[in-house]
DNA sequence: CCCCGCTGTCACCAATCGGTGAGTAGCGGG
DNA sequence: CCCGCTACTCACCGATTGGTGACAGCGGGG
């Protein structure tokens, strides 16, 4: 049914001798993270499974357990592949940056975030994992992300220090939780709170918005 | 376990028999309700499916099909629930608040936002799934819980005018999105941005953040 | 040369999923 | 007392899940 006649094949029949996959390990490996980042940045966790990962790969799921341990291994592999998020996202001057006082730093922080996570579906759909679910699994992927996010904004800060009589890294925290929120809400619902999230004119409502509560606490 | 014997057969094959569900569709429909809300609230979105509500209400699945066609008209049965959410959490003195100013006000709501979210699992769950699928199931019922958000918010309001100047829709959305993601962020994984959120007294930080970032705004 | 190891494929497992059709059991009205 | 309506249960369906053991084919080292 699937298989033409044992003929000499010239037909398309052949096209199934071409796709062979050539052997080479390290290429494989490669096409199952690939496929693996791939699948959970445009299908989310829901249904981020050993199946769908090796069907997207177009390789046996069996690779998977034997290359990487099964799912936990590839999970922390993705773990692993965020450490390039930072270092793709530090702009050459972060260190010259003109910048006069914290709250001009930290306006110019949240504003980069909130575009960075809007534009990085995969970023995304890792931090719903982490509000949805508490496995070992996504801990240890959580921790790997936030620990991106904290190397990031400790080289973009600098050795700007903050100002005394404000608890910053709470503050900063509550801006950063608003500002992933946001993000969540606004690319599952298109919405939050009843302030629409679709067009970049509703984003720009909210980043002023944002600023406006930046400079509040920061002057 | 509830009823005694009644009958003559001692053996724990008894049991069975006085498990017994007494035929009372109003009563079965009320415990597959509850079912459905204990188990969304516990376990999460995740195992949410036909088989463990029926499980957990200790009945067939078929008679949540009857009953209420389904997954579907299931949790839109919890969505219209959410309902008496605002019911609960209005105090009685509401209108006679001696709140001066709309800072005043927005303090206040954000620290009962905050806690209520804090102690209510279902809405907490019902907020994860929302920001994780975008299902028309899901939609549905974050149409229900943010229809009495904003129902809570009203009433809360009361009569108080925002001050002119500012986008009071988008920054309150914006404290709201803040307050929304350390809720879920402290549940699910204990911490936010590097901030803790596990005891009394972290929370304790955040709040206090969080009304710096209001009164920031607001004055 | 042959053989062994590595890469990749396939077949199969038990468990669970959502969903449906058919059958049982008890209560209430005649 | 019995009959019918209704609440309820059970058995089964195909699909999909995570997981494993056995096998095929190529290639390099003895």
């Amino acid at each position: 049914m699937l298989n033409e006649a044992v003929n000499l094949e010239s037909s398309p029949g052949a096209q199934a001798a071409s796709d062979r996959r050539v052997r080479d390990r390290g290429a494989t490996e490669r096409a199952i993270l690939a496929a693996a980042k791939g699948l959970l940045s445009e299908e989310g966790f829901q249904n981020f499974g050993i199946n769908a990962v090796a069907r997207r790969a177009g390789c046996d799921k069996q690779l998977i357990y034997r290359y990487y341990g099964g799912l936990d291994g590839l999970v922390e592999a993705i773990g692993a592949d965020l450490g390039t998020w930072v270092r793709d996202r530090i702009p050459e001057d972060a260190g010259g940056m003109f910048l006069l006082t914290y709250g001009d730093l930290m306006e110019r922080l949240a504003l980069l975030l909130l575009d960075a996570l809007k534009n990085d579906p995969l970023m995304r759909r890792i931090l719903a994992w982490e509000v949805s679910e508490n496995t070992e699994q996504v801990r240890r992927l959580s921790e790997a992300r936030s620990k991106a996010l904290a190397l990031w904004l400790d080289r973009m800060r600098g050795s700007l220090a903050p100002p005394k009589g404000v608890d910053a890294a709470a503050v900063n925290a509550v801006v950063i939780a608003a500002i992933q929120h946001l993000v969540l809400a606004g690319a599952a619902g298109g919405q939050c709170a009843g302030l629409s999230l679709k067009t970049s004119k509703d984003w720009e409502k909210a980043a002023l918005a944002l600023k406006r509560l930046v400079r509040g606490v920061y002057g």
